[in-house]
DNA sequence: AAATAATTTGCCAAGTTTTGCCAAGTAATG
DNA sequence: CATTACTTGGCAAAACTTGGCAAATTATTT
């Protein structure tokens, strides 16, 4: 056997498998041990795979450490997530802006294909980067602690675009001032993203409800439909019916 | 049988599995060594097969999805970095472009505060998001493979701004063709990025020496400092002087 | 929990086998 | 007869094996 075919073999094993044993390695080839650490040796300088004592591991992708807001009611975002998916059809083209339950989304839509998707949201990129068949990430400005983009450059740049579908985030919803939010900034760049869509969605997961942001959310309500975990109670159901304001509950399926 | 018969059927057996050997297919066609190899030889210079020690391999269609192209040469792309780190000073407003060599010296950067950034590349935002002062994300259509952005979106935000200092990487670098990149949205970009800066570093690594692109790269010469991690060959020595390029080899400290 | 023994592994050097490459020779072909 | 295709042999380089030793890890005992 060749060089080359054992370094495929080897990595293919490392795709099913996560880790390699140098000593499993020399049996399956039939070759010595030291033939099996040149091997390895070779593809960790090519950046191929990590090599450790014993064998080898895949590459490590470095995952973000950052406090992850998704974790909070990640049941009830997951489940907007996935009903929201349903909804978006293949090859689409939408507009996400950035948030914990924007991310929740985009990690449902890695099924999907064909993708035009344009993002505020580095993570939101990485994450749908795979399935994209256009990927553009609006660019300004960048909040360290969101890791997305705002200011005016993205507002100006977000301006440029329309698509089928906007999805919003926001940061409360409550009877008394319907949707908000806390930055000037995000406001500023949701109202422009949500302008953006034939049709716009906004996610908010109960743990938004009843809250009230210092800046309202002013969205063309007619277009918009509001996607929940939860049934909203009678006070903020009134409120949404008086305002002609659509919304759907995301059921467990 | 005839040489084309073999030819044919070399390259279907290598349909089947991925790679040949010399030594299986004098058997199976009763011939010498060398007139396989010779084979071999035909075949890859017609780019129909890879020649590899003992036999051949298919062409390799796509580059390898290097998870981590920063891990090639580490050593030299590091002490790259930590060279042109120490010569940006604290709360200096830098411009980098995208690529491995940029995001180690971003890791080189962590270490500086109060910095304005400008950059294309997500993972540079990420790496230097927690020491930044200002940091800047230039939107547009993103590129997957590189999570870098690119297009005319890109080149439009970036010509907006002006930074102390921008830093570019080159794909090659030669005395033929001097600097090089293996895109054309990729030179583009780069050009820009370095007419944005007051004084340009173009930082290359010894796996770019002798690498010639497609796409030549048109920069400020004379406001333009080269940093590499190796002495240049005499040719390449000459070529830079000739043009007046100044560079600077990173030393081990 | 610490100390000790046994095992595994990494790394190096020397030895063996395989392969690449070249040159010269031989067979086949038109 | 000249050209092309193939074989043979030899040498150097590369790949591979083997064995040894030190370091790291694991198991065992105290």
């Amino acid at each position: 056997m060749l060089a080359p075919q054992r370094h495929r073999l080897i990595l293919e094993q490392l795709d099913k498998d996560i880790t390699v044993s140098i000593r499993a390695l020399t049996q399956r080839f039939g070759v010595s041990r030291e033939t099996i650490r040149k091997d390895i040796e070779h593809l960790a300088r090519t950046a191929k795979l990590e090599q450790v004592r014993g064998g080898a591991t895949r590459i490590r992708t470095q995952e973000v450490p950052m406090a992850d807001r998704s974790q909070i009611n990640a049941e009830g975002k997951a489940r907007i997530g996935r009903t929201l998916a349903a909804r978006i059809p293949q090859g689409a083209s939408i507009f996400l802006d950035n948030g914990s339950s924007t991310q929740v989304l985009a990690r449902a839509l890695t099924e999907h294909s064909g993708l035009s998707v344009y993002t505020n949201d580095l993570e939101v990129a990485r994450i749908l980067a795979p399935v994209c068949a256009n990927l553009v990430l609006i660019g300004g400005r960048i909040n360290t602690e969101e890791m997305a983009t705002f200011g005016s450059e993205a507002l100006e740049q977000a301006s440029r675009y329309h698509v089928d579908i906007s999805v919003i985030s926001a940061g409360g919803l409550s009877a008394r001032a319907l949707l908000t939010d806390f930055s000037e900034e995000g406001v500023n760049l949701r109202e422009q993203i949500s302008r953006c869509g034939q049709t716009c969605y906004v996610i908010a997961d109960q743990e938004k409800f009843g809250v009230v942001g210092q800046y309202a959310l002013a969205i063309p309500l007619e277009s918009t439909c509001l996607i929940l975990d939860e049934e909203p109670r009678e006070d903020l159901r009134a409120a949404l019916q008086s305002q002609k304001l659509a919304f759907l509950v995301a059921g467990p399926q």
